[in-house]
DNA sequence: AGAAAAATTGGAAACGTTTCCAAAAATGAA
DNA sequence: TTCATTTTTGGAAACGTTTCCAATTTTTCT
């Protein structure tokens, strides 16, 4: 004998296919009665539901697509997790697909989401240019919120999106940094083109120009991505004769190559230099001495997108683009201090 | 106009809905003329088959679940990373949820993954003790594959699993201590009863007796979870009289609160005290000095889980159980050195 | 050339649900 | 009590595929 079907629960429980179905949906249009043997048959008889027979007929798989360039990154894997919690609360499942940052991966995964019926999709796109693939998606019927990132609009219609204070948070550190008396301040950022990197820059600059100081002195150090930065930039950037005195420094790898080279050049911190990391990751808490560091809740971020996402699902299609904005903030530790005095 | 149904191409190309089928799916019993219009018109109409309909019929959802107690933990993370590029390029999503290693949330995400008629599952228990979960997934039709788990078997049939040598590991790593000449060495490590902790202090113990050293030297510190080692522990085993000399510490957050108490105490590593890390943590690598661990490779975990699941798809139910056993290697850095003399 | 075998084809059934529709039953009003 | 209204019910259609079966065509062999 195979699988339980719910013909099986309505034949055990005396009622018709459709009556049956109606009970287990707790619908209305049930007498009591019926309600009351239908549910009854089913637990007897151990009937669990198929969801891809239910999801062909309603037309709604019941999951959703996670696309990052990578869910081993551990900015994303905190996104994912707070998501999958929200949205498995809610009857759904995430299923994550990797796209390296290329777009061919991203339109592969985006077409392969759509046959799949995906009902919703969260997105940290790898580029600005690829919004024809979302604009597909959503084609398909399928809900999308971007992740942190800013996707043009053809149209005039925003996108949904999910947006952390990058700017904002920049303009803060380097405001502390210049509060202290540091003119010459390096920003190491990979990606300058797109939205965490580009706004990370602007709130550097903007506080150097609401200080009225030299733009001189706000140096800009990127990269395409975290890899390309070697360890001898480091070294060459803080080994010059008009080296900056603060140092911010974005994620793990960065950091790492920074206080490596300060170390190199036997620059204590943060006597000789100072060292602000964009993020708060596990380095930057137990660094020796602890590094003072930008930080945003990446639970709140997908919980956030994850909400977004509900409420697009529920309300239908009809609302205005929805779009939270997560604020930074700066969790002051030891490794910043007076620049000394030259 | 609705989507695009192979209803819409059979009729585009003249042909019946059956060898409409036939000819997409690329089988024998077609002709090349029904074939090459049937897929010129599938082009043409930009026709993608409904993922749901085909599973529906096939009795296959084309999915494969990653059942670990938390995607973010860096550990799980890289593993499913690997383990989606393996199971994409095979046509196969990958949906992950999250157990926070509670049975109950294992059971429910265990019954939603059979009521969607998940192909295979990659699962990294909880507890020893709920393998009836795992069982019900597999007679539900889903393939099983363990990560890095001892689960009884019952029936004396054992599960496919990958396992990591945590044990040789661990040994390797105390006879390189010991050789160095330690001789009072502890082990800092979470999980007493599951299999990564229990292989390792099998290991640590293993060393220590081939030796011919007293086991009094061997002093295992364990908790439930990383979480429940307070840096006050850490603290209280370095401050002692007869404090270790060397210290074997398991990830991320057990490793920085040692080394955390190492320094309050001012300890300087590694002549008053000789760290190792088990696992090759982001710190392990950056830290002044950088710390001698144990590394072995989360990628392969999931590349070879991906594989034996995808084996044991294609070959049928057929075949024993297939298991894979993974090298852990030490890595040879700074932290550790002969004892002081005392 | 004719028969037997093999390959191809169209039509229909099946997968397990939900939902539509019309018929039946129950309820309410007159 | 009778008719109009609402609620409940059973039967059937639909979702979009794949696959079975029988009928037809093509190929192969004698």
């Amino acid at each position: 004998m195979g699988r339980i079907t719910i013909r099986d629960v309505a034949q055990a429980a005396g009622v018709s296919l459709g009556s049956a179905s109606r009970a287990l949906n707790g619908g209305k249009h049930v007498s009591a009665r019926i309600a009351r043997d239908v549910t009854a048959a089913a637990e007897q008889l151990g009937y669990e539901p198929d969801f891809l027979a239910r999801s062909l007929r309603t037309r709604s798989s019941g999951m959703i697509g996670c696309l990052v360039s990578d869910v081993a990154n551990p900015l994303y894997a905190s996104i994912v997790q707070a998501a999958e919690a929200r949205l498995r609360d809610a009857g759904y499942l995430l299923v994550v697909a990797n796209t390296a940052n290329e777009p061919a991966r991203e339109r592969a995964a985006a077409a392969e989401f759509r046959g799949r019926r995906l009902d919703g999709v969260l997105v940290a796109p790898g580029s600005d240019a690829n919004d024809e693939t979302w604009r597909g998606l959503v084609a398909g019927g399928a809900a999308v919120v971007i992740l942190d990132r800013d996707v043009p609009d053809a149209d005039g219609d925003d996108w949904p999106a999910v947006l952390v204070d990058h700017r904002g948070g920049a303009q803060a550190a380097t405001r502390y940094l210049i509060g202290l008396g540091h003119r010459r301040i390096a920003l190491l950022t990979p990606g300058t083109r797109m939205r965490p990197g580009r706004e990370r820059i602007a709130g550097f600059q903007a506080a150097f120009a609401e200080a009225g100081l030299d733009p001189i002195g706000a140096i800009v150090s990127a990269q395409e991505t975290s890899m390309d930065f070697a360890h001898g930039d480091a070294l060459a950037l803080l080994g010059a004769a008009d080296r900056p005195t603060a140092l911010i420094a974005l994620g793990t790898r960065i950091l790492a190559g920074a206080l490596r080279a300060a170390r190199d050049l036997n620059l204590s911190l943060p006597r000789d230099l100072s060292v602000l990391s964009v993020g708060d990751t596990d380095l930057a808490a137990v660094h020796a001495p602890a590094i003072t560091a930008l930080r945003w809740s990446l639970e709140d971020v997908g919980r956030a997108a994850a909400e977004l996402l509900l409420q697009r699902l529920r309300g239908g299609d009809a609302g205005a683009a929805a779009r939270a904005l997560l604020p930074v903030d700066l969790v002051l530790r030891e490794s910043c201090a007076a620049p000394a005095k030259s």
